[in-house]
DNA sequence: GACCTGCTGCGGGATG
């Protein structure tokens, strides 16, 4: 991005890149560039590299590969590599010689991969001005969806030099049976925001791409750039496994970040559950006057349009310098509100994840962040966007949703001091994208199976590959497998005669290439104006529920929907009123396991803070009632209330866990005895509420929590089948077995989606139950969706620590969001809300007593 | 007087 931060101090040059003679250029010293060469470069430019960037252009120089780790949320990161890169490029006179052949010889010299296309435009636009400063004719393209025709006439004919682009696109790239020649002259390669890719399966993707890229230029070096992680040396040996010893480069020493809370004042109540945190409007909007620009983060994108909406009632400004950006917003509002901020007409934006993530933007002179962060990653990247002077600590002002937040912010100042951030787990054989990636491979030219095999155990993701998987994989691709063979559908490659595999029918052609990537994202009902103009999309589940002339908020505005048709809602603005504000399904975000041990620890042994000090009376009274959980023991409460006798297990581990450690202990305990179990979790612990009465005792608490039989009890509470079912849909696109939307057609419905993955399944179940989709689809529900691994080693540890056995005589604060949270299903909104509120005072009188 | 959970990211091509 900032590309030209870094090597643009020199005098500009004469030509922009490509329309300048080679003859005009400065003189270039001599056709190998050389470490002496370019720093007698650069000085003559007033450049002075920093010891981290010579150490890393160094090594480019020597054809080494690397790992580069800028802090987050810097511009200048980009500087690093592509600077120095650029320049000894720039200096190597092999481009020039190569154009003195056919004029329409492949260029292209340096392939720079971002995940994003709005950092691939930036990349592009920071690149021009060091090429022309250069003086060499150079072309830079875009290689993206959005690209422009012609950048994509230019990267298609291999016409540039420099070629920004994504993984899918680089994927696409590889489609074509000239993508061999198109690479041949690649001299590097440089892996932008890897930490981005690192852990999903567009990473794995790129590590199958790369794989087929070492084929073709083996010596090419190649660079990753990543923000800290928890598993750097893991990130370098992913994306470099042919370098096992390759260097980590840190760039200087990481900004610091401190975290201010917004305090409940002395005496104030403060909710014991809940996620919004709207009881903080009027403390928040007197921070956002404070300053000329701020950012306001939320969890979730309902949370953004309520808390838009809400700020939107008590704005003293111009309502438009108030902007709001999420990812079901249209591009074009997202890109207004991004140049709002960077012209100084936006104050406020409140955003989702949707801003965490590299675009270009001034930063702002303060970030708020409502609720929990629930990672530090997520913390330190959102508090990279305030402005800081240098030298000084970053910061982020925290908004807490509820009173035990309090303890989660102390616990991640604790976390932020000791610079700690999460790791990123790299995915392994994912079968649906290794089917799609050896599709593409048969579509671009044909591969030889024994070949590829070998270069594919060659990433990480695939190492440990088996033969079975491999020919399971290839048989999948030919054929379908076993059950669908007779669908000429999905015969889509063909084994030649001399054995190799290709794709001869244009329409998988096409088909394939339309579905090239790992993101699904399906049955979003667009929304837009009658008189046109896109506004972003809801999910059908939600807007299928309003009527015609019903009012919603969305984008920031209250609408009336018109009517709904081919997944369209078309809608005008309603001249008064409030509406229904959508929800989204989408990621369930818990909070980290770093996280989450640190807020148990500071909970046992609360460290002297603001924070702390105002959860001061609440902390009491859980250890008047029961006792304050900590790593040293395992806290279990147990209570009889209205609604049945509950079991309250605090092992501070995330959702995610919870959940299948709820399930679990429901099964283990059923089985004892027959009893009714319902249960509910949140990131702290979980409640498990019988119907008859149960109490707990020691011993049974620890057969309930052995990790013995763990996979099996597993399988046994939850309905795997209905969840691999689930997780199958995004398998089955992955692999090609769903048909892609076509554009300029309606998008079918999610129902419809549903329908075919979903007959598919039960297809392969019963007449190809061992096809190895399903086997993924099984697979990814117990890694990633349940989390095995971590629910073991969290089982494991509950039975090591003693238990402390607690029966309060009232919900402790602990237990309230919990129980709050069991009841909600039950009860509608307005009688949850009642109940819960009720509960809560009733609470607080006793304690008001006792105290 | 309230105490509403669920993020992000990508992607076509032949023809005029």
């Amino acid at each position: 991005m900032a590309l030209r931060q870094a090597c643009c101090r020199g005098r500009p040059g004469r030509h922009l890149a490509g329309t300048g003679p080679v003859s005009d250029a400065p003189a270039r010293p001599r056709r190998r560039a050389s470490d002496a060469a370019l720093t007698d470069w650069f000085a003559a430019r007033g450049w002075r590299p920093a010891p981290f960037q010579r150490e890393a252009w160094r090594r480019y120089l020597a054809g080494e590969s690397g790992l580069l780790v800028t802090p987050t949320g810097s511009g200048k990161t980009l500087a690093a590599l592509g600077g120095p890169l650029l320049q000894a490029l720039a200096l190597d006179d092999a481009p020039a010689k190569a154009r003195r052949g056919v004029a329409a010889a492949p260029r292209l010299r340096l392939l720079w991969i971002t995940p994003l296309r709005a950092l691939a435009a930036d990349t592009v636009r920071s690149m021009q001005e060091p090429i022309a400063a250069l003086g060499v004719p150079w072309t830079v393209a875009m290689r993206t969806g959005d690209a422009s025709a012609r950048d994509k006439r230019l990267a298609r004919k291999g016409l540039s030099d420099v070629l920004v682009t994504t993984p899918e696109s680089f994927a696409l790239m590889l489609s074509y049976p000239d993508a061999a020649q198109l690479l041949a002259g690649v001299r590097g390669v440089v892996v932008d925001e890897w930490h981005e890719l690192l852990g999903n399966k567009r990473g794995v993707l790129l590590q199958l791409c790369l794989a087929r890229l070492r084929g073709i230029v083996p010596a090419a070096p190649v660079w990753g750039l990543s923000a800290t992680l928890g598993n750097l040396e893991e990130a370098r040996d992913v994306l470099l496994p042919h370098r096992p010893d390759a260097p980590i480069l840190q760039f200087a020493r990481r900004r610091r970040m401190t975290l201010q809370t917004l305090l409940p004042n002395e005496g104030e109540r403060f909710p014991w559950a809940g996620h919004l945190g709207l009881s903080q409007l009027a403390r928040v909007a007197a921070v956002l006057q404070k300053a000329r620009s701020s950012l306001l983060f939320t969890n979730t994108r309902s949370q953004a349009e309520l808390w838009h909406r809400a700020l939107q009632s008590v704005w003293l400004d111009d309502p438009k310098t108030l902007a709001l950006h999420h990812g079901s917003l249209d591009a074009s509002l997202r890109a207004a509100a991004e140049a709002g901020l960077r012209d100084g007409t936006v104050r406020c934006v409140v955003a989702t994840s949707s801003l965490d993530l590299g675009v270009d933007f001034p930063a702002v002179d303060q970030v708020l962040q409502v609720g929990s962060p629930k990672g530090m990653a997520r913390l330190w990247q959102r508090g990279g966007r305030a402005r800081h002077r240098p030298g000084e600590a970053g910061k982020v002002i925290c908004v807490p949703t509820h009173a035990l937040e309090l303890a989660e912010y102390a616990a991640a100042r604790v976390a932020l001091a000791h610079g700690r951030v999460e790791s990123r787990p790299p995915l392994r054989l994912s079968l649906d994208v290794l089917a799609q990636h050896c599709v593409t491979l048969a579509l671009g030219g044909g591969f030889e199976p024994a070949q590829l095999l070998e270069e594919v155990r060659g990433t990480h993701a695939f190492a440990t590959l088996r033969e079975e998987a491999w020919t399971a994989v290839l048989d999948f691709i030919v054929r379908g497998g076993g059950a669908l063979e007779n669908y000429p559908d999905y015969r889509r490659v063909i084994r030649d005669d001399d054995g190799c595999y290709r794709v001869h029918d244009r329409r998988v052609a096409f088909r394939h290439r339309l579905s090239i990537g790992t993101i699904t994202s399906d049955g979003s009902v667009q929304v837009r104006y009658m008189k046109g103009g896109w506004l972003g999309s809801v999910e059908e589940a939600f807007i299928s529920r309003l009527r015609p002339r019903e009012r919603f908020q969305f984008a920031g505005k209250t609408l009336e929907l018109v009517q709904l048709r081919d997944m369209t809602a078309f809608v005008r603005i309603a001249k008064a009123g409030e509406g229904r504000v959508p929800r989204w399904q989408g990621g369930r975000m818990p909070l980290s396991s770093e996280l989450g041990a640190e807020v148990e620890a500071i909970l046992h042994e609360p460290a002297e803070s603001p924070e702390m000090r105002a959860l001061q009376p609440l902390l009491d009274l859980q250890s008047r009632l029961s006792q304050l959980p900590g790593p040293d023991s395992l806290l279990v409460e147990s209570i009889k209330t209205r609604q049945g006798w509950h079991l309250f297990v605090y092992p501070f581990a995330g959702r995610g866990v919870h959940e299948g450690l709820a399930a679990l202990l429901a099964l283990r305990w059923g089985r004892e005895v027959p009893n009714t179990f319902s249960w509910a979790v949140n990131d702290y612990g979980l409640v498990l509420t019988a119907q008859s009465e149960a109490w707990p005792d020691a011993p049974l608490m620890q057969r309930l929590l052995t990790p013995e039989g763990l996979l099996d009890d597993l399988l046994a509470s939850l309905n795997i089948a209905e969840l691999a079912r689930r997780q199958f849909r995004e398998i089955a696109r992955v692999a090609g077995l769903l048909p892609p939307s076509l554009p300029g057609r309606a998008a079918r419905s999610l129902r419809q989606l549903q329908a075919s993955s979903s007959l598919l399944f039960d297809v392969l179940r019963q007449h190809d139950p061992g096809h190895v989709l399903l086997a993924q689809a099984e697979r990814e529900v117990m890694e990633a969706q349940l989390d095995v691994q971590h629910l073991k080693a969290v089982l494991t540890r509950c039975g090591e620590r003693p238990l402390a056995l607690r029966r309060p005589r009232s919900l402790t604060p602990l237990g309230f969001p919990l129980w709050a949270e069991a009841i909600r299903g039950q009860l509608s909104t307005e009688d949850w809300r009642t109940r819960v509120k009720r509960a809560a005072q009733q609470l607080e009188q006793r304690h008001a007593r006792n105290a």
